[in-house]
DNA sequence: TTGATATCATTTGCATACGAATGAATTTTG
DNA sequence: CAAAATTCATTCGTATGCAAATGATATCAA
């Protein structure tokens, strides 16, 4: 046997694997994934992005919050979620008052407006939650959902 | 059994929940998972984003492709992936040139410099993926990631 | 109490991300 | 072949997303 051929086996008791496969990474098909969803949630729910829905669900849940604190609750660093509040503040969805004791503090709440929209737009939201899992099995959903919780 | 215990009682036949959990929506827990991956690419990899990685990574692998080309195998539209290259381009990692043939097509290459950077970076890149997926263990990190495939 | 720290919000700068419109070049079709 | 449709790339506008710097206010600690 060659020496190449002697090195070839040695290299096939270790598989260790050489190329690099960006489409098998784990950080590459998120964003897809991701990208995915959102395109479902646009398909559905065409005036307000995902970030904006969360902002408004999360009020809905929660009542008045500060900024920073809505922030937090939805995964948003304080410059993001600014920018996100302004919009619907400018579509009338929330308004914004000053904290009286903490005058740090801006205040976030809906507006009639804005719960009403929230209300309507929920059960909607439900439907693009399952389409998004339609190519899982049911038992397949819930597994992937509590691993992809681990992960985030 | 007051009339509003019986309501109760056929509520419960059908587990209709009636609250809204944006923290329980696969769209959601997609989107911080995503954003912890990309905080832990920044902390291995500061100078460059994960989408400029992929397009490095890319090229490595197919070679020289026209922009749009490489934009549909790394999963960013056409205006996305102008600004990508671009920045590259501007750091010397990517060379441009036209298509003799075909006078659209604008071809994408590395640069010497470029696949330096991208061969010293791949094993890099595979610890990231092992740090994003740490929180799962083996067995659960290869069904993790056939699920998610099959969302994206 | 006051000086150091921490928190809340804003602003700036940079980098995706994508829809829509545009223009140039190519391919398809009648 | 010539008109219609398609493809490639660019540009514009809007919306996250985050780091870093700044200013105002609050809290902590010596």
């Amino acid at each position: 046997m060659s020496e190449e051929n002697l090195l070839k086996l040695v290299e096939a008791e270790e598989p260790e694997e050489n190329d690099y496969h960006l489409q098998e990474q784990v950080g590459f098909i998120l964003r897809k994934a991701h990208q995915r969803h959102v395109s479902i949630f646009a398909a559905h729910i065409a005036d307000l992005t995902p970030p904006q829905f969360a902002a408004l669900a999360k009020l809905h849940d929660v009542g008045e919050t500060s900024q920073n604190q809505l922030g937090s609750l939805i995964a948003m660093d304080a410059a993001t979620v600014k920018g996100v509040i302004d919009r619907l503040k400018a579509r009338g969805l929330v308004e914004l008052s000053k904290h009286e004791v903490d005058k740090r503090r801006l205040l976030v709440n809906l507006t009639a407006e804005g719960r009403d929209a929230i209300e309507r737009l929920i059960p909607i939201a439900r439907a693009i939650t399952q389409e998004t899992l339609a190519p899982l099995s049911a038992k397949e959903a819930a597994i992937f959902m509590r691993l992809l919780a681990k992960l985030a």
